[in-house]
DNA sequence: CCCGAGTCGAGAGCACTGCTCTCTGTTTGC
DNA sequence: GCAAACAGAGAGCAGTGCTCTCGACTCGGG
């Protein structure tokens, strides 16, 4: 943008430029890790051993680094959730949904402050920019991916119960043409209850919502509570008969980089 | 405290404080439902017309008027659910589970800068004080009531699917002698499953993370989602056979005080 | 009745915040 | 080489939570 021709030739001051960006949202994320939610740009100014004024050469206000560190958040949470898919043998279909989920909870657990920035009450005048509802949907699509996957397999048991009344049928048709003819809408209609229901357990967990003597063995806990939704979503209990049933599909901590 | 004998002659002045303690903090939740979030409490002096402060002579701190707002809306909160459960015929079991959640969700709509101080991101320095544990656990356990009286009627269908895993067990197990003989580890379990499901919808629609264009009628769906939450508990679709079944158990706003 | 004690409000002040503006020195592209 | 863009420092503004002091007021007991 500020550069016309092509990438060449980052001239110095550019790459110090980008250099110092990452620096201050490296410094921004540490701040937010230890100090809590209200992030303060003097401070992490003032640990950079720069003047509060100077970081407005690098962000156009507060809200713009927030809105960078939760983006990049997006993105780490997403990455976290599909490694924790990728863990699992692939027609080891409760495996996914389990190592999704504890993904998605291990990282959360580790990054309670991006979490809130996330998942929690948004900051005041804040609205969440567009760039964020792509890479805020990707751990719904982790799990709805899982149960596609069962579907096209013919391993996905067929929903009973309620059945969707057609307003919520409208809705759901609608982002099913996203992947068509993969799953019914009460299928789908199970999955997000799944969604859902991980962002209330684990907002419950990071929050401390729940630790206050309800519950002791929290992980236990949500392993349960994910596997009543895999079996509402119609997830099969075994892995395929192509596979080796080894010790799959236990909890654990399947993923937690960083 | 600071007047020995018992409740006698409220002397004036101490009438005149209840006062202004309720004052403070009707113009404190004004600017709340207003502002947002991030109280300030010169502001809310400015609005009664005094300096700041003197508004510490009522309150030893800022976060001492939230814990306050905090404890109230807990109430109102548990208020509402239960005026959801009274709503509907004693043996309408799952017309009072749905007037439990959609009178949860229309309180939270109504009052979303409230529900962010119950259920979003918990402020920085503040820890939950010991009198929020009890009116916080009213919504679960009116969801749970339902359960119970449907189990003591012998309409709470068995649950089927995974088994309860020790070490949860033992968590449910100790939940469980509060009221005991009622319910199994499994059905507790499914209760407590829909409870974070229902504070995982409404946290997405109060907090705008659903109203992206993912879906439109989101009263509909949320009433389709604890439906499915209903099946789950094992909660009879029907109402009991000693009472008309008439068009009981739809949506609307069941209740919505204030 | 009156007077010390407790209460209340106002005001000034401290340390902090996000943010703007101005000024100086450096780097860049032509 | 030079004008333009950029980077940092510093001062300053308006706002915040909170503390302290000081005068006015009210209350209860002698």
């Amino acid at each position: 943008m500020w550069q016309g021709g092509g990438m060449s030739a980052p001239s110095i001051r550019a790459r110090i430029r980008a250099e110092m960006i990452e620096e201050i949202k490296a410094v921004a994320r540490r701040h937010l890790a230890t100090e809590g939610g209200n992030l303060s740009l003097r401070a992490v100014a003032r640990d950079l051993g720069m003047v509060s004024s100077a970081v407005y050469r690098y962000f156009p206000s507060r809200d713009a680094l927030l809105t960078e560190l939760i983006i990049e958040a997006y993105q780490a949470l997403g990455d976290a959730a599909e490694a924790g898919d990728a863990a699992a043998a692939r027609d080891d279909l409760r495996g996914r949904w389990l190592g999704v989920s504890h993904a998605v909870r291990a990282w959360s657990l580790a990054h309670p402050a991006e979490y809130a920035l996330l998942y929690g009450s948004p900051v005041p005048g804040y609205a969440a920019p567009s760039e964020t509802v792509v890479p805020a949907q990707r751990v719904a699509f982790a799990l709805v991916q899982v149960m596609i996957d069962a579907a096209v397999a013919g391993r996905l048991a067929p929903p009973d119960g309620t059945p969707v009344p057609p307003p919520v049928r409208v809705d759901l048709a609608r982002l099913l043409e996203q992947r068509p003819g993969a799953l019914t809408e009460e299928q789908l209609a199970r999955g997000m209850a799944a969604w859902s229901q991980l962002f209330g357990l684990v907002s419950f967990e990071v929050f401390g919502r729940l630790a206050q003597g309800v519950v002791e063995d929290s992980e236990a806990y949500f392993d349960h509570q994910m596997r009543l939704m895999a079996d509402l979503a119609g997830l099969p209990a075994e892995p395929g008969p192509s596979s080796d049933p080894g010790p799959a599909a236990r909890p654990g901590q399947p993923a937690s980089e960083e």
